[in-house]
DNA sequence: ACCTGAACACCGTTCAAGT
DNA sequence: ACCTGAACACCGTTCAAGT
């Protein structure tokens, strides 16, 4: 039967999952398919399109077409949980989303960039500051969270008890860096531009 | 003659700035330096190792033994203008910095963290916290420049004339976003903990 | 239109053996 | 102690040729 972009996307998440970025390989996910490697490239123009795609479908999880709570503040940090959780939930998630973001691959992360914007809009600072309040945002979202991931990877793989102040209560510490932009765009949202 | 750990980080940093991060290989490195690719390997554990080396070479010019300044947010601001500069000076300097740190490779990003941390607790917030700010803001000036750094060398590469409002006083933007942080540790420094 | 087969030009890492 | 030679087990991508 034919091969469709959904299935390579399907199969290329299960990979992820199970063996993680380093061993999401075209080749492999080619023989995962039972298909040849230059098949791919009739559906892909090269990995790091297809690295989007998988990108896209892990993003699935984050709702970025809700209604507007209204409260710019609340919008913000469930966005960004829900960025986070829906990274977390997949085996090298936040690198993968890192680097097809970086690579202007993930229509998924333009449109968290734009919701972000509209919540910082909404808290008063002017159309440019609000686009880059956003990425400031998404910059540690993603930074904290790659950062989080590799090391409870780390220590799942064997190496126990290594456990420093970095595991007490990840989620409190990413909330602290959250209410600090928070706070930050607080600040610029009166008086100063 | 012998090969050195010293001329091993130096022929990689000029491969870095000539050809980029995609083109430093162990075995391209090796024929650069007349080795065999196994020769290495008795100097550097793996590639992460070797990379990690050339990073805190690159971060050789961000000063982070310097006398305290007194005024935390005038040292926060200088030390990570310093970071961007010296990110910007080497292509893909941010990519390569971004993936050491992630991996602990760079000792040199560490101690930009305990300046940063120490800065932190000079404005008043507590050790656990000072950290965490630490971390944030380096998410940020790593997301920051490497996204400035893909766009300026994109846009190098015969891309002209796409010049958005990203490209319009760079400076200006990351100064914004280092404001912002600012800001917020400001906030959390007084009232509540 | 969609895919195979086979090639091209590479990788990182290991390790017996040499000096 | 330091390095070579050669191997192992892979890569991403292209493209004529097949159906």
């Amino acid at each position: 039967m034919q091969l469709h972009k959904r299935d390579v996307v399907d199969v290329a998440t299960s990979l992820l999952d199970d063996y993680g970025m380093a061993d999401l390989s075209m080749r492999r996910l080619a023989r995962e398919l039972n298909v040849s490697p230059g098949a791919l490239y009739w559906h892909f123009a090269n990995k790091q399109q297809l690295l989007g795609a998988v990108a896209d479908r892990v993003l699935t999880a984050v709702d970025t077409a809700s209604a507007d709570p209204g409260d710019w503040q609340l919008g913000i940090g469930s966005l960004c949980t829900q960025l986070r959780d829906a990274l977390l939930s997949h085996t090298d998630g936040a690198e993968l989303v890192s680097a097809s973001f970086a690579a202007g691959q993930s229509r998924a992360m333009g449109e968290v960039l734009g919701r972000l914007s509209a919540a910082a809009r909404e808290a008063g600072v002017g159309s440019t500051q609000a686009e880059l309040a956003a990425r400031t945002i998404v910059y540690y979202v993603l930074g904290f969270t790659a950062d989080e991931q590799s090391r409870l990877q780390w220590d799942a793989a064997g190496a126990d008890l290594v456990e420093t102040v970095w595991d007490e209560d990840p989620s409190a510490r990413f909330a602290f860096g959250l209410r600090l932009l928070i706070s930050g765009i607080s600040v610029h949202s009166r008086s100063d531009a």
